[in-house]
Formats: structure tokens, sequence, C-alpha cells
DNA sequence: AAATTATACTTGCACAATACAAGTAACCCC
DNA sequence: GGGGTTACTTGTATTGTGCAAGTATAATTT
């Protein structure tokens, strides 16, 4: 947190050739990157926390806000978790009433997770809200004349991610 | 990580006043970077795994690296954990000899953390490198031309996290 | 100087997260 | 209908997490 870029491309104009200053620039938006992700996400667990929830808890109930009803596994593959570990997730989202499971009547080996009508969707719904929320305080606070040129580059930065992580998606 | 944005600005085009177009894409951001953050940190984890240390663990000893001795106060604070988890952070790295403890001589009531010479400097650097890694393959799959833009995209992004976070740092 | 307050850390406790390995049940295929 | 596969859960072990309480040291007050 302590050494922002406050320049634009500060280490990279002094370089010889195109190719160094690329380099250059690569090795930049890695390291702002980084601290992107660590910072806001560091931030982000305290507004988590503040409903109740952990974050495995809150991106679970999101995931399923998302879809009506989805098997353990293609969960714990969303959740990039372990099916052990998203079993024990679970168990407790079920404990609190937030989270059904049933048995698929086609597959019986299937389990279908799904939100409560009620507390389930609301608390799914409060988790989602809270979240954008902080993530739009933060945008809020780019100058206006920049927003579109952002909005283009977190997309290609997400393009870059799913080239980089063919199998992740 | 289902709904990736292709087009840019897309949802932004459509709108009458320049006001809900604004809006509008600064929706979109905070909805991208959102999801940034969040595939950009689980794979992270993976990355960290294949090492042998939990993200806790690797972003410790990544702070140590850049600064001789902290305090356990500074560190938890640059760490964002509370001061009692700190402790039980740096309980496992000094039982497997990456950190030393030493009580500071002007104030003992200070515990100054440092890593060893040979392990910790050696696992650090390896964390540091290996995190660093990461982005770079990510950053390297941008286009080539957009890497400046990119650059000062992420560098407004980490100005605004810093504005609406301004007790952060 | 003794008493009080504040600071810096650690420990006790309780619980959540995490994953590997092993278990159970259901399905599929020959 | 037996052998392999899939989907999930349980056993076990370790770590992460934070609140509250404890210990030791320093700083401040009286």
């Amino acid at each position: 947190m302590s050494n922002t870029l406050n320049t634009i491309s500060s280490c990279c104009d002094n370089k010889n050739s195109k190719e160094e200053q690329y380099l250059c620039c690569v090795d930049e938006v890695g390291d702002s990157v980084k601290r992107i992700v660590r910072n806001f996400q560091l931030f982000e667990r305290d507004q988590v926390k503040t409903l109740g929830f952990t974050m495995s808890q809150c991106y679970t109930l999101i995931e399923m806000l998302e879809i009506e009803a989805m098997t353990m596994h293609e969960l714990s593959e969303k959740m990039n978790l372990n099916s052990s570990t998203m079993t024990r997730v679970v168990d407790k989202l079920v404990r609190d009433k937030y989270v059904e499971r049933t048995r698929s009547p086609e597959d019986r080996r299937i389990v279908l997770v799904s939100l409560t009508e009620e507390k389930g969707r609301q608390a799914a719904q409060m988790c989602y809200e809270k979240i954008g929320a902080y993530y739009e305080n933060i945008t809020r606070n780019l100058p206006k004349d920049k927003i579109e040129e952002v909005l283009e580059s977190v997309s290609l930065l997400m393009d870059a991610f799913e080239k980089a992580n063919p199998n992740c998606c």
C-alpha cells in the first residue's frame, strides 16, 4: 500500500527500446494488479464480516442467487473449493436455514442446493448488494472522464486472465 | 466468471443523458473489478499452495522481505489481521524457522520479527516471485498496444481505492 | 516514588476454513 | 450382477480467525 503509482508509466519512459518499455509496463501492471487484488480483497472481507458472514459463506450465497439450484459439484467448482470443504460450508448454511439440500430425483447421488425462499434469498441479496456497494463506492472515486478507459482496461484484464487460465471457467 | 464483458461499454451506449451513461459505467466497472479481485485471488491461492504456504504465511513473509525488522503491531496492521491472529501466524513461521522474534532493547514490550537469514529470505523471495510470475503471466496476455492504457487505469483504480478508504494506509 | 493508565504482545477459548484420504451410496457398462 | 465411476460425506489434522482476558513493560499522574 505504501508505494503508490502517482505518475503514469513512471518507470517505462527512460527505456531504450520499445520492447524494453513494454516489458517494464508489463511488470508495473502486474505489480499494480497484485496490489489491487490484495487490498481490495482485504477490505472486502471487512464489509462481509459486518453482515455476519464469512467470505466463503457470502460467495456461496451469491453463487446460488444466480442459479436456481446447483449440484454440490458445480458449486465447489465455482467456488474453487475441495468438495469436502464445500460440504462443510453448506452444512453451516443449512444449519442456519439459508440453504436447502435436495437429492436429485433423476440421479440420487446428486445433491441439489438452493437458497431458502425467505431467509436465504434475502441474505444472498444482502451479500450481493453489500459487496456491490463497496465496489461502487471505490469506482465513484475515479475521475469522471477516465471511466470509459478504465472500463475497457478492466475488461481487457479479465480477458487476459481467461487466456492465462483457459481451464478456469 | 460466466458473463464476461466482451464488448466495451456494452450497456452504456444506449443511455439518454451523459449522467446516466456515467452511472452505468460506474456499475460496470465496479462489477468487473469485483470479478477480477475474486477470480485473480482464487487462483493466486493455488499458486501459493504449491509452495507449501498459506496466503497469510506467504504475505507475511513478503511483508518482511521489504522491511528489515518489524514490530508485531506494524505487521498486523499491514496484514489487516487481529494481533492475536498475527501472533499465531508468526508462531508457525517461527516454528518452521522462517522467522525470528527478538525483543526490542529500547522497549521491552515490543517484539521485532524478521526473516531468518537463509531459510526465511529464500522462502520470502520464492513467494514474492511466484506471485509476481502469476500476475506477469496474466499481464502478458494483454494486447501490446493497450498496455499503457491499462497501466494508467490500474493506477487510477488504486488511487480511487485509497480515496474511498482514507484510513487504510 | 507509588499508583494508575496505556501499550504491546500472548493465551484461552470457540469456531470456521481447508484439504487429503477413506467411506458410502448410486449409477453405468459390459 | 460385478467392476469401475461419480457424487457426496466423514474422519482427521492443520491453520486461520477474533474476542476477551492475561502478562509484562512503559508512560503518566498524583
